[in-house]
DNA sequence: AATCTATTTAGAAAATTTTCTAAATATCTT
DNA sequence: AAGATATTTAGAAAATTTTCTAAATAGATT
């Protein structure tokens, strides 16, 4: 995992929208589509995009393609966040 | 404060680097500028979404500008990304 | 007040990201 | 196997972001 990716992967709204959307569980790449008022194809470009940053993985069933959160990076992420926790520089003395 | 000005500002290695270099404590811009490849209008121009996005508050002294960390921000980010943690969905049962 | 030092602003160029349309792929149904 | 449904890929256009150079601002020093 890279954290230039997951950032990335966070910094548009879209995407953090659709991984709102998936603590309710697995969803349909259509499913997620049609809640914006975006084509097929953008929607499938930022799923690729969270794919990628390992937010998400997909399960494919028939014809359709499901996608879930992938809760251990959020786990990743948390810890490049606590470094910023407590035990800060010297308060300047 | 907006988190897609927090997430955008995150978005970004250098933004990113210039945070975790101020966990030392307050640095002024050229201080900060000097670690990077950049020339100062660039820094300054990060400097600024950080500040933006409240991740960094800066204080003027002399003809100098200094930045530091402005950590309860981070406690905020901390609570977006909790709302991933636990009460997963209905597990796809 | 002239000059120097530190930083920012303005405006343009370069790079990247987001979005679309059209075509491709893959699986299902008849 | 032909047609229907779900999604992705390719390639181009549009939008945004990052970077630079040059000029502007602001405070300090001579």
């Amino acid at each position: 995992m890279s954290f230039a990716e997951t950032f990335k992967a966070l910094s548009d709204p879209a995407r953090r929208e659709i991984l709102l959307m998936l603590r309710g569980g697995k969803m349909s790449a259509g499913e997620i589509g049609s809640h914006f008022d975006m084509t097929g194809a953008t929607v499938s470009y930022h799923l690729s995009v969270l794919k990628k940053a390992d937010l998400v993985y997909e399960t494919k069933q028939k014809n359709f393609v499901f996608y879930e959160l992938n809760t251990s990076v959020f786990e990743e992420i948390m810890l490049w966040f606590a470094q910023f926790k407590g035990e800060n520089g010297d308060e300047n003395k």
